[in-house]
DNA sequence: CATCTTATGCTCACGGAGAGTATAAATGGC
DNA sequence: GCCATTTATACTCTCCGTGAGCATAAGATG
């Protein structure tokens, strides 16, 4: 690669670091999202970076089946980390951490192996508003945000940071914004409310409820469910969680576990439909209550026919 | 970081690599947008990675500095690539190529810097549909591409090609979508219409307009005008690129740049003033042909009190 | 048969977005 | 001073996407 000359010098001169990945690796089963985790769920899947492989999407795809031995669906690179402190021991080598999204229709690993599917919100109680907003955000969350709002050093200060909360959680009535994990977690960060968060003090006694994660890993499943739930905005992927049949009704709960809030039915259905995205399979769902559904299939047509094909989303307020 | 026993043992097996940065910096000046390049406009700004550093952002911020003399506004990481063969020499040792977008207000670059200006539709002339699409798309391109598509071994692969090439290039009284920048730069390719393409054979005679770069740069390119094209339509980012005080047709003129296509002005003005973008600042606009505008500001408070600003981009089909 | 549950069809109202028309306020040329 | 030109700004109109509710159909179960 050409360089200017005092570039090529720079790089010459040693700075060797280490890759690695890690991956955010998405399921959903009966209308749970679901993560695949290691260590007793307290990280994500991660590991070195091989260069025997072409790319990075080959090595990650690779590297899950050796893991899993089940293929990977849609991958998307997420955010690469480098900051010094990321590893803890300031003494080990640099390490650069390169995070994808992964998506699979398989909730099964195979046998023998480490990992194994965790519900992710275990690890983000609070981001589930399917049957409203959780009871203890209002009952415990909220109180503690407050109180560090008020600690700021000045009223101005102490507005601004009780502002952000009202805008990140929908407190007093604003609208909850599903898209925001990443913002609600570096606020509870910050409020010293995540155990992940001991800056070396003591206090560990009240903190927001959620299984913590090895260093910096629930930091990226947060960022990852904030990208997906962007995602199934615009982008047909939730069919990449899906079974190759399934009926109208299970796409939405999928949807829904996803972003984590409930869908209008029958705007649901009308989207979907009206965008071609999936085809009658002729055949009927069965083991069901209540009036039998059919089935469908994707269109996989539609991904060459349109360049943008949209799964918007119908948000209810109830 | 703890890790499970296998991936230990693994990571200490020692797969240096070097880390760089490659940074897409935009500005926008009367109406045309323009990123910093080095090597005479045949390069991005890239170099290695300092791990003096906190984090990627501040070694990417004070690298700017350092090399144009002024601070960087908006920034934002674009993809890392890993790709083995990307360095073009297999022995040279792996790279990790880390890339961020930039936005600056400052056009300026100190002097004694190597950096200069270049407009990024020098690079991309198929990407400005300012003045409706570029003849030479039709005349020139659009052969080329039905060329490539009948070169498909089979009719199926044939009209998928085409399909493709109608869809990304907005052929065939389709819309054209500004957004997949990147994805008209990979079909380009594969049709070896690009000169970078050289597969190692010596034709060069027919292939797009547009100047090239060294490596995967005009690549990367393309990711950041992709990924600053989406982006101005959901988050008030054009602020950034503007002066402290501007005129609304000028702020209207920026994001047609940025776009490449021209939007309604009177739904323009009606966006951004309903959304509170923009306050007044009193003055009115000087040395100008016809009626005096008003001068506005960018109202930092949205920032606040908003999660998400949206910059809607009214797009008209003149 | 009554009831429950889910599937599916239909309608309505509101608001946002695209687009057009009209008027106001400045400049420069004659 | 008048006119053409350029830009700013106000207003209106229509279409359609979307949220939401109502109604009916089709199965299971007691």
């Amino acid at each position: 690669m050409a360089r200017s000359p005092q570039k090529t010098s720079a790089q010459a001169s040693g700075n060797a670091v280490t890759a690695d990945l890690v991956a955010v690796l998405v399921a959903v089963t009966d209308g749970t999202p679901k993560i695949m985790t290691i260590a007793g769920g307290a990280a994500l899947p991660s590991g070195p970076f091989e260069f025997t492989h072409r790319s990075l999407q080959t090595a990650l795809r690779a590297w899950v089946e050796a893991q899993t031995g089940h293929p990977l669906g849609y991958v998307e690179q997420l955010y690469t980390f480098a900051d010094r402190g990321r590893s803890g021991d300031a003494k080990s080598p640099h390490s650069v951490s390169i995070s994808y999204l992964g998506l699979t229709r398989e909730d099964r690993v195979g046998e023998g192996f480490e990992a194994h599917w965790s519900g992710w919100y275990d690890y983000f109680p609070w981001e589930d508003h399917r049957d409203g907003a959780p009871a203890f955000i209002a009952k415990t969350i909220a109180p503690k945000l407050k109180a560090w709002a008020k600690a700021a050093p000045s009223p101005t200060l102490q507005r601004e940071r009780w502002q952000r909360c009202t805008i990140t959680f929908g407190l007093e009535d604003r609208d909850w914004n599903e898209e925001l994990v990443l913002q609600r977690y570096e606020l509870l960060w910050e409020a010293s409310l995540i155990p992940e968060a001991n800056h070396s003090r003591g206090r560990e006694a009240s903190v927001a409820p959620g299984k913590p994660m090895t260093a910096d890993h629930r930091r990226i499943l947060a960022t990852g469910i904030a990208r997906l739930r962007a995602k199934i905005k615009y982008r047909p992927v939730v069919f990449e969680l899906m079974p190759a049949e399934f009926t109208l009704l299970q796409l939405q709960r999928s949807v829904e576990a996803l972003a984590g809030r409930l869908v209008h039915k029958q705007n649901f259905r009308r989207l979907i439909e009206q965008q071609e995205l999936v085809e009658e399979t002729g055949a009927m769902a069965a083991d069901t209550v209540g009036r039998p559904a059919k089935l469908f299939r994707f269109r996989h047509g539609v991904l060459a026919e349109r360049a943008v094909a949209g799964t918007k989303l119908p948000l209810s307020r109830t």
